[in-house]
RNA sequence: GCGGUCAUCGUCUAACGGUUAAGACAUCGGUUUGUGGUACCGAGAAUCUGGGUCCGACUCCCAGUGACCGCCCCA
């Protein structure tokens, strides 16, 4: 008994000091910020699954899938060049062609290239496009905060009219609810065309210059660098700063101010309840008009953004394409399930096996592989545990498993051309001939439903 | 990128500068050979990695790695 250990022990030591040559430890963990999606919490991606694709079906989307890798630049031009996705949260490369690559940091530059690499632009408008998968950011990992993610996301393209937002708001408000999680916050907000928001950027400057000294540190910082940020700072003294600070809807010009205001009619007409958040500016560059942002509903201030998106008009044209407005939208899937925890939200649960399939002896053990895929063809779910002997094992197995009845199939009954169907809630079981398995089992599992029902 | 907390079987916890690192759950096997649930018995399974201090480290120190928290930011 203990041998073993002390020789586990000494090779463990020894084999570091005996390898000559330098072997590069085999390090069993994922990288950081990275996680495996293990079988307990697949329920929940599978209804995300559900819910997203479904939506985007019945809303018209048709789903596009890019490739995970694209040229550096891509992002570089489109998410811009100051963004903190781009300064420090890149997952960037050579190949060993010599080209720069990056892992996409988010899903709607590859979107918009293949929009414009495809000629999209002469397909019917509005084009919906629905894409999910993984993306990457090189950032401190947290909790609902990894380094690879995974989004659903929905961009529309070729429509400018908010009634677009107003749908795409819409659909977000629409996955939330299928998932069951009830108390969200739906904030909007418009940062207006680049003309007149760099007219508001001015003014803000300006106002900020005069109360400077009424900042804190990293306020000041902010002031160069994204004066927008001012407005979303918690220091008591930059909000009271904040709060009388000139707002950027009170500034759009007359076709944004109208995009906008038609925008809040659509969503009054859906009665979706939204909170105007004029400091909501989010950190994209592309961004024009409407951004909006979904925030998981409750209590004590931990905030946690679910999901985001806004109106990119210039983009499609400012990357080479055709003068395209565009609208879209992304959750993050693994905030989605930890709000759904949180509130108890069900996941997707496949149908479980009510049904057993238990051999004894040699015969039988051969014959019932050819049994398991003859009644599966019949839509019948079995469970097994082909690989143990005896049938106590099996039978415990079976229990385990919850399944109503147990198929026991002996070296006898092959013989005989039957099997015992056995009843695991009563114990009886009676001999059935192998050519009317079938109809049995089905007359006996919807026996039991009408049972369970009442329970 | 900055600051902080933490790290023991698969999971949850225990222990001490010193004999064999303990328990529960889970897993596997058994309690007579073709019948489950309860009970009983048994087995396997861990001190994150690398250094240092020490006669002796799971325990103290340093570094690395990872998780988490607060910023930054976002999904």
């Amino acid at each position: 008994m203990v041998k073993p250990k002390k020789t586990k022990k000494l090779t463990k030591k020894k084999l570091p000091i005996k390898a000559e040559e330098p072997v590069e430890p085999l390090i069993l963990q994922t990288i950081r910020g990275m996680k495996d999606i293990l079988p307990e919490n697949q329920p929940y991606w599978e209804q995300i699954r559900r819910v997203s694709e479904r939506l985007a079906r019945d809303y018209g989307f048709s789903r596009i899938d890019t490739p995970i890798v694209e040229y550096t630049n891509l992002f570089v031009r489109n998410i811009g060049k100051g963004t903190d996705i781009v300064e420090k949260e890149m997952y960037s490369f050579v190949t060993r062609g010599g080209d720069k690559v990056t892992l996409r940091p988010e899903l709607t530059a590859g979107i918009c290239r293949a929009f414009i690499q495809h000629g999209m632009h002469l397909m019917p408008k509005p084009l919906k496009l629905f894409s999910t998968g993984p993306v990457y950011r090189y950032d401190r990992p947290q909790e609902g905060r990894y380094r690879e993610h995974f989004q659903i996301n929905y961009d529309a393209f070729g429509e400018e009219d908010s009634i677009l937002d107003a749908q795409v708001i819409q659909i977000a408000h629409r996955i939330i609810q299928n998932l069951g999680i009830k108390s969200i916050q739906i904030q909007v907000n418009s940062i207006g065309c680049p003309t007149c928001r760099r007219d508001y950027i001015e003014l803000l400057t300006n106002y900020l210059e005069s109360k400077k000294n009424k900042l804190c540190q990293d306020c000041k910082r902010r002031m160069e660098v994204n004066p927008l940020r001012v407005l979303d700072c918690k220091e008591d003294k930059c909000m009271q700063v904040a709060a009388s600070a000139p707002q950027s809807v009170d500034h759009l010009c007359e076709e944004c101010r109208v995009h906008f205001k038609s925008l809040l009619e659509y969503l009054d007409e859906l009665d979706l309840p939204y909170i105007i958040n004029p400091r909501l500016v989010r950190g994209l560059d592309y961004y024009t008009k409407t951004v909006f942002e979904i925030w998981s509903g409750l209590e004590n201030g931990k905030k946690n953004a679910l999901g985001g998106g806004g109106r990119y008009d210039r983009l499609i044209k400012m990357m080479g394409g055709e003068d395209t407005p565009a609208i879209g939208f992304a959750f993050g899937i693994e905030r989605l399930i930890l709000e759904m925890k949180k509130v108890q939200a069900k996941p997707y649960r496949p149908a479980r096996p009510k049904v057993f399939l238990a051999q004894l002896g040699n015969l039988a053990k051969r014959k019932s592989l050819k049994l398991f895929s003859e009644l599966e063809k019949n839509g019948i779910l079995l469970a097994e545990s082909f690989g143990r002997g005896s049938l106590k094992s099996q039978l415990k197995v079976a229990n385990k498993l919850g399944v109503e009845l147990t198929l026991i199939l002996g070296q006898k009954e092959t013989l005989d051309g039957t099997v015992i169907v056995k009843n695991m809630t009563t114990g009886v079981q009676e001999t059935v001939a192998a050519d009317k398995l079938v109809d049995t089992i089905k007359k006996k599992l919807k026996a039991d439903n009408v049972v369970t029902y009442h329970n």
